[in-house]
DNA sequence: AAAAAAT
């Protein structure tokens, strides 16, 4: 009886309010923090080999981060969600505001220790205090990068001969550096996309773009409308110093007067207009400039796209030319090109529209978006900054401590400062490289900044908002910002659909300061009027690129629409490219965008492999690969296939745990739980799980089904691999997907050996033994 | 195809 039979009633079951389920959870969290609310946790089987007491495995209170993983502080290590599990499980429902202390009983917030009170309050909601040049981060040198960039010291891992040493400077073409012979990989042209390696030859074909045409910001509806908000006491003249050069964060002009000078804007990418002066290195690019020339990558903006050179194969999975065809398929895809982000956006709607209709045509197309031009940050010179000198107050510092996060790492040393400057930031970190906190302890610090002196009220509006992809990534956002903004006394509360709404409602009547959520109920709430967003003065967006497809655009555009348009946007994802260019447009000025240099997802501590297999093995060799004791992640591509999978494993004797959108929030959570907490060792999940949900220890992840899109390749990986962690990914494929394979492999420019494999074959024993102890015995 | 609001 597979459980995939999905009864008319199962998607109407999923409405049901599971009132059992959350109120158990509430009261789990009610318990103190020492108290393990997993005492259930592997009672289930204890037959089972994978069977392990709860409390073996949830060391109290462990730290996040040991300092021996964060000397390896190559992969990020956003969020844990289980080691501070039971914790955060805790306290979050500590979050009922019954218990919330009565103002006067609130322990005295010293606000003595943060710095220049006094520029804070000049500005109402949002004060956006001048900030002093960042220390480390702006000086930058160039010729050290290319032997440093492992700063992220790999020590635990063994060096991979086989692979030349990556820095960006001498990295090898694609063609050299082809390490499985076996696998006959399809001769490859320099790839120009994703690296954007070729850089000169392609900055000067640009084709000149002409921004003139296009509609002025300020004659668009919504800007007149909002007009009269609470920023209209800025002089209208201020909008308009415009000039022609328009970069993806000129599209409107810099008007925040109480914005620092230009010492980040310098930082943003510039537009073809001022390329040349960019390459060179003058402006404010000069030490950016350099590391953008050594890290081999062509100085660009989102507005000047041009043609792509020949050799991207913007391919759609039905179409398998044969090489030859190559060219007609290049035309199309120059042609969606200029259509899509260099032509003429006179029409900004109808563009819209249109970008709506090649979204889909582009659905299964895993077109490759350019990687936005970023500030590559060293690892190596943000090693001793601190938290607190990058501006964040000491109670937030503590609490990111307690968090297991006792210094930045790479990416958050990187944004935190602009990010309190009140600049848009747009960031790019791999991976579990902790962007959560990246973006999330700054927007404590700058929300407690625009309160400070200030009550904070009953029924108070929210102040920022945190916007993700799915509900289990809101959140685990939210169980890392919520202590960070108990800390000072703010209040989050999280708004996603699949759950009641009383409570969320309750909430925000009750006041909170900042929200994390999922599109759908905050458009829902905010329509009921239960709602609020006109005092948000920050807005989040996690996964950037993928809130940015075809499905998530428009909900985001409306909701960002609601926003004050003054409000501070962040951008953040892993796999951040053009895709959001049409968001950056719309809601972003002048943005500063961030990366860290080296840190691209090959250089991680995964190891990738294809499995070419025929389809009648496939269950067979699926199973045998998740027969092990380690936690294993398996990637499905649609609800009923990850739904029959689990079902599968189980009847094979495996637990195994499905998480899909055709679950109920409620075992959706329990599942993933359930995977986190080790009772159960084997996920079977769809995309949903695919991005940004972090499970301690997996180390390997099987996609059953490959994916479509290299971006989804990353993301899927990047489940395993974290803390610096070894993982492994394998992919199952059939013989006439290889090549397909094979580009797309490219495209995320990861190395992976293709092996044919049938049942039985010793590899299988190999990879899903590989990290288990029986391999060596 | 998946995800994201319910109904």
């Amino acid at each position: 009886m597979p459980k995939n039979k999905k009864p008319a009633g199962g998607r109407a079951q999923s409405f049901e309010p599971r009132y059992g389920a959350k109120k158990t959870s509430y009261q789990d969290a009610k318990r103190r923090p020492g108290q393990s609310s997993a005492g259930t946790a592997g009672s289930k089987s204890p037959s089972h080999r994978g069977y392990r007491p709860a409390d073996a495995e949830a060391p109290a209170k462990k730290q996040r981060w040991g300092a021996q993983e964060r000397a390896g502080r190559d992969e990020a290590r956003g969020i844990r969600s289980q080691a501070g599990g039971d914790r955060r499980r805790d306290d979050r429902p500590a979050r009922s505001f019954d218990d919330r202390p009565r103002r006067d009983d609130r322990p005295a917030r010293s606000f003595d220790d943060r710095p220049r009170r006094d520029d804070r309050d000049r500005n109402s909601s949002t004060s956006r205090p001048e900030r002093r040049e960042r220390p480390g981060v702006g000086s930058r040198d160039a010729d050290r990068r290319s032997d440093d960039r492992p700063a992220r010291s790999f020590d635990d891992r063994p060096r991979r001969d086989d692979r030349p040493a990556r820095s960006f400077d001498d990295r090898p073409r694609r063609d050299d550096r082809d390490r499985n012979s076996s696998t006959s990989r399809p001769e490859r042209r320099e790839r120009p996309g994703v690296g954007s390696r070729d850089a000169d030859r392609r900055s000067d074909d640009r084709p000149a773009r002409s921004f003139d045409d296009r509609p002025r910001r300020d004659d668009r509806p919504r800007r007149d409308d909002r007009s009269a908000h609470s920023f209209d006491d800025r002089p209208r003249g201020e909008r308009q110093p415009r000039d022609d050069r328009r970069t993806f964060g000129d599209a409107r002009p810099s008007f925040r007067s109480d914005r620092p000078g230009r010492s980040y804007d310098d930082r943003t990418v510039r537009n073809s207009g001022d390329s040349d002066r960019d390459r060179r290195g003058t402006s404010g690019m000069g030490r950016d400039g350099q590391n953008l020339r050594s890290y081999d990558r062509p100085v660009r903006s989102y507005g000047d796209r041009p043609a792509r050179p020949d050799d991207r194969p913007a391919r759609s999975h039905g179409d398998h030319p044969a090489r030859d065809d190559r060219a007609r398929r290049d035309d199309r895809a120059r042609r969606d090109d200029r259509q899509g982000f260099s032509g003429n956006r006179s029409d900004w709607n109808a563009d819209a529209k249109d970008a709506a209709k090649r979204a889909a045509y582009e659905q299964h197309a895993d077109v490759v978006h350019e990687k936005l031009q970023a500030q590559a940050v060293q690892a190596e010179e943000v090693a001793d900054v601190s938290f607190s000198s990058l501006g964040l107050g000491d109670n937030i510092v503590r609490a990111l401590a307690d968090l297991g996060a006792a210094s930045p790492f790479p990416i958050q040393a990187a944004t935190i400062a602009p990010i309190l400057s009140g600049k848009d930031v747009l960031a790019r970190g791999r991976t579990g490289s902790g962007k959560t906190i990246a973006f999330g302890a700054p927007l404590v610090e700058s929300v407690l900044r625009s309160q400070a002196g200030k009550r904070r009220e009953f029924g108070r509006s929210p102040k920022a908002l945190i916007l993700a992809p799915t509900r289990e990534l809101a959140l685990q956002i939210d169980r890392t910002i919520q202590p960070i903004a108990r800390s000072v006394g703010l209040f989050t509360t999280q708004i996603y659909g699949g759950v009641p709404q009383a409570r969320q409602v309750g909430a925000l009547k009750k006041g909170v300061d900042i929200i994390i959520g999922t599109p759908g109920r905050i458009e829902d709430l905010e329509k009921q009027g239960k709602l609020d967003l006109s005092e948000i003065r920050i807005v989040v967006l996690d996964e950037a690129d993928h809130m940015s497809e075809l499905g998530f655009l428009e909900p985001m555009q409306r909701i960002l629409r609601l926003v004050d348009p003054d409000a501070q946007k962040l951008l953040f994802s892993a796999t951040l490219d053009r895709e959001v260019a049409a968001l950056v447009d719309e809601f972003l000025v002048d943005p500063a965008v961030y990366e860290v240099a080296g840190e691209d997802q090959d250089s991680g501590t995964i190891d990738h492999r294809v499995l070419v297999i025929d389809h009648r093995d496939k269950a067979e060799i699926l199973t045998s690969l998740v027969d092990r004791d380690g936690k294993t992640l398996v990637f499905a591509r649609t609800r009923a296939y990850a739904e029959m999978l689990a079902e599968q494993f189980d009847d094979a004797g495996i637990r195994a745990v499905a998480l899909h959108g055709d679950l109920n929030q409620a075992k959706r959570t329990r599942n993933l739980e359930k995977m986190t907490s080790g009772r159960v060792n084997v996920l079977v999940a769809t995309d949903v799980a695919a991005r940004g949900i972090h499970v301690d220890d997996i180390d390997l992840v099987i996609q059953a089904d490959a994916p479509d899109e290299y971006k989804t390749y990353l993301h899927r990986s990047g489940r395993t691999g974290r803390a610096g962690r070894a993982g492994t990914v394998v992919t199952l494929i059939p013989r006439q997907r290889r090549r397909r394979m094979t580009e797309m492999l490219d495209r995320a420019e990861i190395d992976a050996p293709f092996d044919d494999v049938r049942v039985g074959d010793d590899l299988l024993e190999e990879i899903s033994g590989r990290q288990a102890a029986n391999v060596d015995r």
